[in-house]
DNA sequence: TCTGGGGTCCTAGGACCC
DNA sequence: TCTGGGGTCCTAGGACCC
């Protein structure tokens, strides 16, 4: 039987962790197996994910916690602080052991990744897919589904059936399914990948609503309505890989960015989270070995406190030349919030934004630098930086800081009441004794 | 009382140049 | 006195994703 298949003959599988923060508690807490789960926001804001037993209570996702105490309560759910130190490990374990079988790989998200197969790879797609999801479960501990289909988008509607239909143990192969046409059909327009709230809006407005009508729907009106994304969600859908194949290894942005624990109506304090966020966004530049160019201030109030005045601003400063400099971060980005800030509105999250990125040993060198790099004041800014980089990274995050940044322990820091210890590091030896 | 954080890509529109 | 038009580069902002 002739393979759905990209025109190159490739096809492209999406693994994808099921429940993927619950799944990371439980891996860690046999007691918990059959529990319902649910891990909350940063700042125990809201539900971010829920347990096949939560789903199935009826935990809604994205509520305020506040507002399901009681339910969570009554059904004896198990609510967890977001950790992200240990989603990321168990992420990066995940994405090794998929390598180790599919070495095409690229990572999309903490939990998602997709694996071309193309070659031999294409004619043994299935046995393949199914060795990454037996390997996972068996050496990270965690459930994952996969979908393989022609193209990305088509794998990520596959991998929705994998998860829906559970006859199909984890795994549905859309290049062999007669049902194409019948699967696009049942899908409705806004559950395809890179179709968001306003445009499936645009699309039913325009008779489109499943996702077979926008695959054979008339090009020039999907460029209309949706531009040249709109256009490549339409090839993909068609079975033909429209999506950039490359993953861009240099980002182009840092941000950093809170709630704040609580709503703030002062500048003073403001300056000092911007602050705080703008030491933290050059603990990330240096990981990187990077250099910015502009510093972004944003604050914003609630968006949900709809009776109070909103506000949202956000503003962009100039370096005179690209920094990795805590210090200099710090003064662009108070010299911005001093800019932007009015009196009269409760401020609830505040952002800090490097942009114009670029590798410092890359650097082209511009006439008005020559003469005024590396001197004996830059080595001792890096020395500092360095060294507190190093403090902060073995005695904890805020253990160095600038005096601009306010006290470790203010209290517009955000809380994290439920956090799980971290118990990654034992994982290690269980791997060990199984294995 | 309590509502996530971090990212990418695309487009429109202004500044500037010839 | 006439006040063009096309190109490039940059930035702000929208939309989307997990």
């Amino acid at each position: 039987m002739a393979r759905f298949a990209a025109p190159d003959g490739s096809l492209t599988a999406l693994v994808d962790c099921d429940t993927f923060y619950a799944s990371c508690e439980k891996a860690g807490r046999p007691d918990l197996r059959d529990r319902p789960v649910v891990v909350l926001s940063n700042n125990d804001g809201c539900v971010v994910a829920r347990s096949r037993e939560a789903k199935r209570l009826g935990v809604p996702m994205g509520e305020p916690e506040y507002q399901l105490r009681r339910m969570l309560e009554d059904n004896h759910v198990v609510v967890f602080s977001s950790n992200y130190a240990l989603y990321g490990d168990l992420s990066r374990r995940v994405m090794r052991t998929i390598a180790s079988v599919a070495p095409d790989m690229e990572i999309y998200s903490i939990d998602e990744a997709f694996v071309r197969l193309s070659g031999a790879a294409a004619v043994n797609a299935d046995e393949i897919v199914r060795t990454i999801r037996t390997r996972v479960a068996r050496w990270v501990g965690l459930p994952v589904s996969i979908g393989l289909a022609p193209t990305k988008v088509l794998a990520k509607i596959a991998t929705s059936v994998a998860k829906k239909i559970p006859e199909c143990d984890g795994v549905f192969d859309l290049s062999v399914s007669p049902g194409v046409d019948h699967i696009l059909e049942k899908t409705p327009v806004g559950d395809v990948w890179g179709v968001g709230r306003k445009g499936s809006a645009k699309l039913r407005g325009a008779g489109i609503h499943t996702a077979r009508e926008l695959r054979d729907a008339d090009t020039a009106l999907i460029r209309r309505l949706l531009t040249i994304v709109g256009v490549n969600l339409q090839m993909e859908l068609r079975g033909v890989p429209a999506i950039r194949e490359e993953i861009p290894m240099t980002h182009t942005t840092i941000i950093s960015s809170r709630s704040l624990g609580r709503k703030i109506r002062d500048m003073e304090p403001l300056l000092e989270a911007v602050a705080w966020h703008a030491a933290r966004a050059g603990e990330k530049l240096r990981l990187k070995n990077l250099v910015c160019g502009a510093v972004g201030a944003r604050i914003q109030t609630a968006y949900y406190a709809e009776d109070q005045p909103q506000r949202d601003e956000m503003i962009m400063v100039r370096l005179a030349r690209p920094s990795d400099d805590t210090s200099v971060l710090i003064r662009a980005a108070r010299n911005g919030l001093r800019k932007i800030y009015r009196s009269g509105f409760a401020y609830a999250k505040v952002m800090v934004m490097l942009t114009d990125l670029s590798d410092p040993a890359k650097k082209q060198h511009n006439l008005l630098d020559i003469g005024t790099d590396a001197g004996p004041r830059d080595a001792r800014r890096r020395a500092l930086m360095e060294l507190m980089d190093r403090v902060n990274r073995v005695r904890g995050r805020g253990t160095l800081t600038f005096a601009a940044q306010g006290l470790k322990n203010a209290d517009w820091h955000m809380q994290r009441a439920r956090l799980s210890p971290a118990w990654t590091t034992d994982i290690n030896g269980l791997l060990t004794v199984r294995g």
